[in-house]
DNA sequence: CGGGCAGTTGACCCCGCTCAAGCGCGGTGG
DNA sequence: CCACCGCGCTTGAGCGGGGTCAACTGCCCG
């Protein structure tokens, strides 16, 4: 039995995947024999912080939280991941050890390809490592602005404008619902604030018919308002 | 003339500058042909954030801000580049205009690299491109350190470790006092708060003996203690 | 029905920001 | 050489954003 018949969901990675579309048809072949697929449910730990990994990690579905425990284990989310993305490599070419943990959000199959592997690929095939370098290049612009946001700007602020990164990055259902359901302690936990700030500021939010809350369910309801919110400068 | 002969130092990038050692001998040649290098005082400025760039920069000599404009033109300082860094290659890789802009804080000469060229060698030098890759990925990884220290840790914790760093990146000369020259105000810059909050923090760590000031002087007496202020958790 | 956890709300208070006034050093011009 | 000016530095007062603690609610699940 071909292991495609058992996890079909993770030819995904090498038809329609952004990454692996700059690798050539024998690579494809090489990847496909290396890379092993696995399911993962909301929780699961991928690895963590401090581990060295041995490899690199595309999403075939789900949504994954990188995020780095600090002072009495409270959590600061760093980024998420989600269908397409690949992660993991920044350990791998820093050579250092993995500096977020990486847990599941919503239940997702994640294909793994060993580091000996992807160096090869980013070694050999010039295409590929030009778009892992503009990926780190990119991230890395983006980590530049969260400090700056973090520095500057205050709690209701960077909530406004961490509601609407949710919004562009997954999405809404057909409701209108955000695609991402998370706990107030992981939205304090991307704020990086109290847990209770976020809640004060989600009532707010609400009883000023910006937001309707049910739950974890999140609606926007006025973007334009949020982004005046974020945008005070 | 050559040109060696009149910038001397610039002969620095190639021979010793860890970044061009893995450039091969030909390659080096192609560089010294299109660099350029030049000199710059405190307070100039290299490129503007929002701009495009056009190439890379190498430090021969001297210090760099790398700093993000927030509300009201207050500086939030990302990061330094000092004698034998490059810097400018993140915007170029990722195809965005420049994240940050770059400032002199010590009279500085600076080679200049047009992307082009240094695109060529990134395509065509497989190790030249790992050790950008490795660059960019450490980058990454300081950034992040640098989200959850600000956003969990209070400003007192945070100046006694931007204090540990300044003293790590750039030493101290004979009488102990740090080799990087600060204003107050870029001292809040980098820890994001207001000046007169590092001001008074620094005055206090004077009272207890662990640093020595004189104006922007700084002379840290007692790293240990530091190292434990800023990792209480 | 009861236990447990996420969510919510209120009370309190402290860190750190802002505003304002005063200080001191270095540069400039008379 | 001194007087003046201005900028960077310092200090104090005041206050508000937001963190902490505690109590309560409501939903889920066994």
């Amino acid at each position: 039995m071909k292991k495609s018949d058992s996890l079909p969901v993770c030819d995904f990675c090498f038809k329609y995947n952004e990454t692996f579309r700059h690798l050539t048809k024998d690579e494809i072949d090489i990847l496909s024999y290396v890379k092993s697929c696995n399911n993962y449910k909301r929780g699961d730990t991928v690895y963590h912080e401090g581990n060295r990994t041995g490899g690199i990690y595309c999403v075939s579905e789900g949504i994954i939280k990188h995020y780095k425990t600090g002072i009495d284990g409270k959590e600061q989310i760093i980024r998420f991941s989600k269908k397409g993305d690949v992660f993991g490599f920044r350990s791998i070419l820093s050579e250092e050890p993995a500096c977020t943990t990486t847990k599941v959000i919503k239940k997702a199959s994640l294909c793994y390809i060993p580091s000996t592997q992807f160096l090869k690929f980013i070694r050999t095939n010039t295409n590929f490592s030009m778009f892992i370098l503009k990926l780190s290049c990119r991230e890395l612009g983006d980590a530049n602005q969260y400090i700056m946001d973090i520095a500057q700007k205050n709690v209701r602020e960077r909530l406004a404008e961490i509601l609407l990164l949710l919004n562009d990055n997954f999405g809404t259902d057909k409701n209108g619902v955000l695609n991402i359901s998370l706990t107030r302690e992981e939205l304090a936990g991307i704020v990086g604030t109290a847990t209770e700030s976020v809640i004060r500021l989600l009532s707010e939010f609400k009883k000023d018919g910006i937001v309707k809350l049910n739950r974890r369910k999140i609606k926007l309801i006025d973007t334009k308002r949020l982004k005046k919110i974020t945008d005070v400068y």
